[in-house]
DNA sequence: GATATATAATGACCACTGGTCAGTTATATT
DNA sequence: AATATAACTGACCAGTGGTCATTATATATC
């Protein structure tokens, strides 16, 4: 039947249409500020079709949040090429994260506020599972060389996953106290040289703690 | 004149009776879900009379951000009595904001949102200023025992602040990401073994890095 | 081609939000 | 008792996220 694979495939696209509007509003605007009816408008449809294809405000956000953590994704493998040795992975690793949040401040936020489950209060089930395998797919990805490491006698940890979510934890904590309103900023100094006073902390505790 | 006192008495008052209808509801229900309509009925006010006394929820908002600031110094000077060094100092710091993020989910929150800006877009410039200062002063409490621990020569870095910034912001993202929504939390493990994780990497990063 | 059926899209409508302000009530001064 | 000042009210506004009976469109059957 090529007329159903056909219409599937128009309703697909149609999906996608309106996640690309609801990604230049939320992008520019944040999601509060992001409106259902500015979404349709951008998509130029009308309300009720943005609920045939979404849930709610909340499931069109989040949908977003595995784009952002294939993203996410590629920037690590491309930060471990060529590095050898647990250390300059790790690091890498740390400063393709602080990058991500850098150029795609709004995929950051995203991961955060899911994270964090701000946002996820009505989200169902299924597609909380996909946004929670990606973000864990990265955390699994930051843990190798962290099992490298122990393997190797190199670092006194015995639990990598735990020591991967406190390294992501707190570079996330300090981006985002980092990223007070811009004209009254709250932190001193450049993130630049927090990211770098953490890492090297953290990286100096793992060979000794 | 005794009239006019009494009048800002009992302004002072209604102010105070106000922000304590505000507490009740912001932290039963958190920032969105709590109503100018629901505020104001649990005050015995109208609306109207609600902005009278604040500019606009965010200001009703944040203005328990002082009273939360406060708790934590006194937490925090509980902390490092009887404690010596600024090893144990240190230590005792980071589980007493620890500590505070527990007993006092609601006050960590706000001031979760005060630093990282999603609230105070339309603060009061004073309001602000306050609210920063309050928040600085336990910055600087945390960098004490990292002056002492520099001046000893058993710290090797030279911004107290700096550091004392990146301490609070790794465990300000730990206990973020750990809050996730209850019957669907995200990270492993229990929070106190990742806080425990942290601390011991960051301090044994500060005597080596 | 005409008719019936299934699918897709609409926009008026709902209860609600934060915020405003002309008008009312209470208090203090003369 | 009359006036002036301060405090308070609640109807009102433009806007929100979300719903659903209705309408339009494309497909299937005769």
């Amino acid at each position: 039947m090529g007329i159903k694979e056909r219409r599937k495939r128009e309703k697909e696209h149609r999906r996608r249409e309106i996640l690309k509007a609801a990604k230049t509003l939320f992008f520019e605007q944040g999601f509060f500020a992001t409106s259902m009816n500015g979404i349709a408008k951008a998509a130029e449809l009308s309300k009720g079709t943005l609920y045939l294809y979404f849930k709610d405000k909340e499931e069109l956000y989040i949908s977003l949040q595995i784009e952002g953590m294939e993203l996410l994704n590629k920037a690590f493998n491309k930060a471990v090429e060529n590095k050898t040795g647990w250390e300059e992975k790790l690091r890498a690793i740390g400063w393709a994260y602080y990058q991500f949040s850098r150029d795609h401040q709004q995929f950051f936020h995203i991961n955060f506020q899911f994270q964090h489950g701000e946002i996820t209060r009505s989200t169902s089930d299924d597609l909380f599972q996909k946004c929670y395998e990606a973000v864990v797919h990265n955390l699994n990805f930051l843990s190798i060389p962290l099992k490298n490491g122990m393997a190797a006698g190199q670092i006194r940890q015995d639990n990598p996953m735990a020591v991967a979510v406190v390294l992501w934890g707190s570079l996330t904590g300090i981006i985002l106290l980092h990223e007070g309103k811009d004209h009254r900023k709250f932190m001193p100094g450049s993130l630049n040289d927090l990211i770098e006073i953490s890492i090297n902390l953290q990286i100096a505790g793992l060979k000794t703690a």
